[in-house]
RNA sequence: GGUACUUUGGCCGAGUGGCUAGGCACCGGUCUGCAAAACCGUAUACGGCGGUUCGAAUCCGCCAAGUACCUCCA
């Protein structure tokens, strides 16, 4: 690859050049949702990172294997010793079969996901289809001396691993604090220690998701399908983890353990960690209850939306702030990349009707440049939108007949606006273009064209009439120079 | 309590030891019968106090405010 990605390693805190385990093949783990609830804001933003990652990733040319998982099997409530998991309680409330539940909200994510246009993955694992495996990594682990079994359960020996490696490398903390701070939660527990979590539970007489195991009927622990899974389909070692900031501990923290306690060796190379979307300055969060569902935003039906949102402005209000910041939502916010986004496509329709002539007055050539090195550098994509924008001046300077662009220049200037808008940031041309039938469209250009000879004969009443009721019916109507334009 | 992070103009949000980020809003202009829309343009900034430096919003220290994780969360 002649261009060099930087990417920032969570494991070291520093932005590192990627270089890939086995050129040309790239793998990228990405933890996915839990199927149990509606998707909101903050799961579109580690799905469109991570989509942007995968896009620039094939784009340099690697053959990019992309695993990202449904977790429909547990995920507990609360702590780990009494919680019940998250899909049972879902489906014993809607008196459903937890299965139902899976793949009900499976669905609607997969529906919202593509509304997004978020690429799908190249596998995307349940783990309730990888029970096997998890037994058997369990089984590694065990046998490595990192586990012992309890009552029917499982659990990861924490301080054991501690004393070979170091539990907390991920995360930046160390097991004294953490056993300081955990003791008290600490009473019935079956576990050794505080810090210990399972790998495999017993199931309790109600619990309904249950498979065989040699220690008990039970089920996996909620970090065991991402070592199992990811080791699956992407080797003992691969590329690139990625996932919310919110998991980095325990979940990722206690895979990366799990995975050196049963394989011996580091598993992943790169870690990778999205920020979280804040609301007035608060995580967003299912915990918290002040999460915005994706339908809400799709059709403005929240009190904190002033209006509906189309999936795009979503998708573009994410990237224009760096995915390891914490972006904080608003309506205002989400108006203002309304309009932005608005802009920049209009600008790039306008780009395709651009005739070229003999000499440029603009300058071409430093675009591609400043977007290639925006997104190489840990996937800047907003200085890539401002990129963007800046050469869209020059476009509305052409279109207006005061810059003047040659033939060669604005192929290029045509390939990077598709290269960066469509291929790479993934934004869509918005869908309401497509406004009705043909019968209809033709309606409305007829009264216009009554209105436009009204003009003629500076009969304004009639004029005005036209354009403030159809104005009232939710038409915008422009003024062009030689007729008019309109939408809905 | 422990650990980490953040603090940029009216709002959102990049960036960086010296050169305009960008978007939205505002204001001014072009266009228009008037509007709207569109387009162009100007302005406004780097939490506070010290230090390093020829020079810091950018590095260091202290202080303040806020957030996250430490329990389920993308």
């Amino acid at each position: 690859m002649e261009h060099k990605l930087y990417i920032y390693n969570t494991l070291s805190r520093k932005k590192e050049q990627f270089i890939p385990i086995h050129e040309p093949h790239v793998g990228l783990y990405v933890c996915g949702p839990t199927v149990y609830g509606d998707g909101h804001l903050g799961h579109a933003r580690p799905a469109i990172t991570f989509d942007i990652l995968f896009r620039y990733l094939m784009h340099l040319g690697y053959k990019v294997r992309y695993v990202r998982n449904i977790t429909d099997v547990g995920h507990l409530e609360n702590d780990a010793d009494s919680g019940e998991d998250k899909i049972a309680k879902k489906a014993r409330l809607d008196e459903l079969e937890p299965m139902e539940v899976v793949q009900y909200y499976t669905n609607r994510y997969h529906k919202a996901m593509e509304a997004l246009n978020v690429l799908p993955p190249s596998i995307e694992p349940h783990a309730s289809g990888h029970i096997m495996e998890q037994i058997e990594f369990t089984q590694k682990i065990l046998d490595a001396g990192y586990a012992y079994v309890s009552e029917g359960s499982v659990y990861f020996d924490v301080e054991k691993y501690n004393k070979a490696h170091h539990y907390g490398k991920l995360s930046g903390r160390n097991i004294d604090d953490m056993l300081e701070t955990t003791r008290n939660l600490d009473g019935q527990s079956e576990k050794r220690r505080s810090v210990d979590f399972a790998l495999w539970k017993k199931a309790s007489p109600e619990h309904i998701m249950r498979w065989n195991a040699p220690w008990s009927e039970g089920f996996p622990g909620w970090h065991m399908e991402c070592s199992a899974m990811g080791t699956k389909y992407l080797g003992e070692e691969f590329d690139i983890h990625g996932g919310g900031m919110d998991l980095m501990f325990p979940h990722h923290e206690c895979e990366i353990a799990q995975s050196c306690a049963a394989l011996g060796k580091d598993t992943v190379k790169y870690w990778m960690h999205n920020n979280m979307i804040t609301i007035n300055g608060q995580k967003m969060g299912k915990s918290l209850g002040n999460f915005i569902t994706l339908e809400q935003f799709f059709t403005g039906n929240h009190q904190l939306l002033s209006k509906a949102f189309s999936p795009m402005t979503i998708r573009f209000f994410i990237l224009q702030a760096h995915y390891r910041s914490t972006v904080d939502f608003s309506s205002e916010a989400l108006e203002a990349s309304e309009k932005g986004l608005e802009r920049l496509m209009e600008g790039y329709a306008r780009l395709q009707k651009i005739t070229a002539l003999e000499s440029s007055s603009v300058e071409v050539d430093g675009l591609r440049k400043k977007c290639e090195e925006a997104l190489s550098d840990d996937l800047n994509t907003p200085m890539v939108i401002s990129a963007l924008f800046e050469s869209l001046k020059a476009i509305n300077m052409i279109h207006d007949g005061k810059e003047t662009i040659c033939a060669a220049d604005l192929e290029e200037l045509k390939a990077v606006f598709k290269l960066y808008i469509e291929d790479l940031l993934g934004l869509k041309m918005s869908i309401e273009s497509a406004s009705g039938t043909e019968p209809y469209q033709k309606a409305i250009d007829l009264l216009l064209n009554i209105r436009l000879e009204a003009k003629k004969n500076k009969d304004w009443a009639t004029s005005d009439k036209i354009r403030n009721e159809l104005t009232a019916l939710g038409f915008e109507i422009k003024d062009t120079k030689d007729g008019f334009e309109w939408k809905l």
